[in-house]
DNA sequence: TTGTCTGTTGGGCACGTTCCCAATTAAGGG
DNA sequence: CCCTTAATTGGGAACGTGCCCAACAGACAA
């Protein structure tokens, strides 16, 4: 019901007296019409109420206008992790102001990993973001081989060759343990993320600098990894409770790993923060909700969301435009765990 | 760097020895095509690495095989309000199966809004979603008007006449007062979400209808909305207190909300569940984080986003299909709040 | 042999836009 | 008044695909 055929650019053309070149000018903002065809256009324009069929302008200049956000679901549920949730936000942000469009792809297995470089090389998306990636992801290369512009939130590893926007995760560790050491703490253990992603790497590598630098020993006994979920938290609490039952403080990588591990502390009567402190990392909703409320070092994450997209329509924008590599500042936030 | 250009059909039918229809015949399944055919295609499509341009078939077929999903932002924030993660996470399982893409749309302001319109007017998707809907938002009529498949997660009003999935909210909200009263409370209080949506008033409405079936009264006196959000909460909880000092027991709209409320009752001394029992809404991550734990109200939100996008790709087969109006159950979950 | 029928095949056109380039008009100088 | 130059303008082609329809080959019956 309602409408009738959508008017093309023919149509606006024959309405305003001018050419489709001419309507087309008007359209994209040349300089090479004068006053009263661009009048006459612009009041046809909005007498036949049109607009423009994006799809037949991608075919032609081939640009989609738009651009896919890959969020892998298998690792880091979103929901239980607030981060990615962030990171929408500021990519949305940074987008809308640019009338591109946002793609979003959930990615749970490795079939849908296939169809969703399938549906790149369709060339539906103009560039991609790639959030929480693993060190020997295939992905990022295959776009990189693709010549598809690509940018990450977190990377690789240290030498990552794409650009990519960070937080500083060991600088962010090493002010909770040197936090935790001002408190008059002895033994600072920590959970730590998979090892396999740089984000985990450069965390515990902070704690174990800051450890050492303070002359304290940053043995792999005080070290336990988990997966980045509640349940890991508390089963890595388990095994470290067990090990090292002297610990007085805890740094863990993420505040729902320390949501987990301040659930097991209480399971086992150890008191937070008396008997151990702890703090975690991200600020994300939960921590203000634990009991004790957690300590935590809050990383930029929508700021994050919203500078990969900046580079990423930057780098579509002009490809041989060089890599560029953010790290963003971290900064502690106490609460009542330590 | 990388490939050289892309092959289009053309390129595979003369790599092929066929012509352009043949391949367009073997890419979408027809059976008009011999097998020596159909062989020599499916040996260049994979020999060139042929991938077909669906901007180009989009434009031939209108179709665009996407479809928007439409989340305000301004009201409810995604990520403090976990209700939209999993709505995603269920529209993209059901969408992951047919190869339709998923759009993004965070609305944040009425700018936002006209632009969303205008880029829906391009035809760049098939068809929306719409979630949280308020009773008099224009956007629902507008997509109707223009003949775009639209379904809505919520509805605008109990007469909706687009197709929806909502939950059993009146019912959800019944089995919440009726635990409390089972307690042994007298008096039940409830804090209300914003009342121009369906989703409060429906909550709003279960809860009296519940008092009012046990024989207790049921006065606005008990009733207080916020906008579910936390700091909402808990200054609806302040006023409520005020108001009804003698209260023992309050169902509330919304997790979010009730983590404020909590917050509240804790800072004015009131001990929950002893003084005061809290069932919320919605068994979202937060409830397990409070202290004490929450008892809630579990809606099947995931389900719900699987089902919106599995109804939004029938009403796209299919424009005059029948709309459909979709209930699901609420089941109530007990921890230690009440 | 001829004709009809079934099963395949491929060329032409259209989808709505942008870009190239030639054509038209206006302006200015001798 | 005519020629040169600059400013506008619009027609044709192309982007890569799907669909209409005419053409073709082979089988079979008459």
């Amino acid at each position: 019901m309602g409408g009738r055929q959508r008017p093309t650019i023919i149509t606006v053309a024959a309405r305003a007296g001018v050419g489709r070149t001419t309507v087309s000018r008007v359209i994209n903002g040349s300089e090479l019409v004068s006053e009263k065809a661009r009048a006459a256009v612009l009041a046809a324009i909005a007498e036949l109420n049109y607009v423009p069929n994006s799809v037949a302008r991608g075919l032609k200049t081939s640009r989609t206008n738009s651009v896919a956000l890959v969020i892998p679901e298998s690792e880091s549920r979103l929901g239980s992790e607030p981060y990615f949730s962030a990171v929408i936000r500021g990519v949305s942000t940074a987008l809308a102001e640019t009338r591109t469009q946002l793609q979003l792809v959930l990615v749970r297995d490795q079939a849908e990993r296939d169809q969703l470089t399938e549906s790149v090389a369709e060339r539906r998306v103009d560039g991609v973001l790639l959030v929480s990636v693993h060190e020997h992801d295939p992905l990022p290369g295959l776009l990189e081989d693709m010549g598809l512009p690509t940018v990450l939130a977190g990377r690789r590893s240290s030498d990552e060759s794409l650009s990519h926007v960070h937080s500083d995760n060991a600088g962010g560790a090493a002010k909770a343990v040197n936090h935790l050491l001002a408190r008059g703490r002895r033994t600072v253990a920590t959970i730590s993320g998979p090892l396999d992603m740089d984000v985990a790497r450069s965390r515990l590598q902070g704690w174990r600098e800051a450890l050492e630098k303070a002359g304290h020993e940053a043995t792999d006994r005080l070290v336990t990894s988990a997966d980045f979920t509640e349940e890991g938290g508390a089963a890595a609490m388990r095994s470290l409770l067990e090990r090292v039952p002297e610990l007085d403080a805890l740094f863990v990588a993420s505040d729902v790993m320390a949501a987990g591990a301040l659930a097991e502390l209480r399971r086992q009567g150890r008191g937070v923060p008396d008997d151990v402190a702890v703090v975690g990392f991200d600020d994300s909703i939960i921590a203000r909700h634990t009991n004790p409320p957690l300590s935590t070092v809050r990383q930029p994450v929508e700021e994050i969301g919203a500078m990969i997209a900046q580079i990423l329509l930057e780098e579509i924008g002009d490809p041989e435009r060089p890599r560029r590599r953010v790290t963003l500042p971290t900064e502690l936030v106490v609460r009542d765990s330590s």
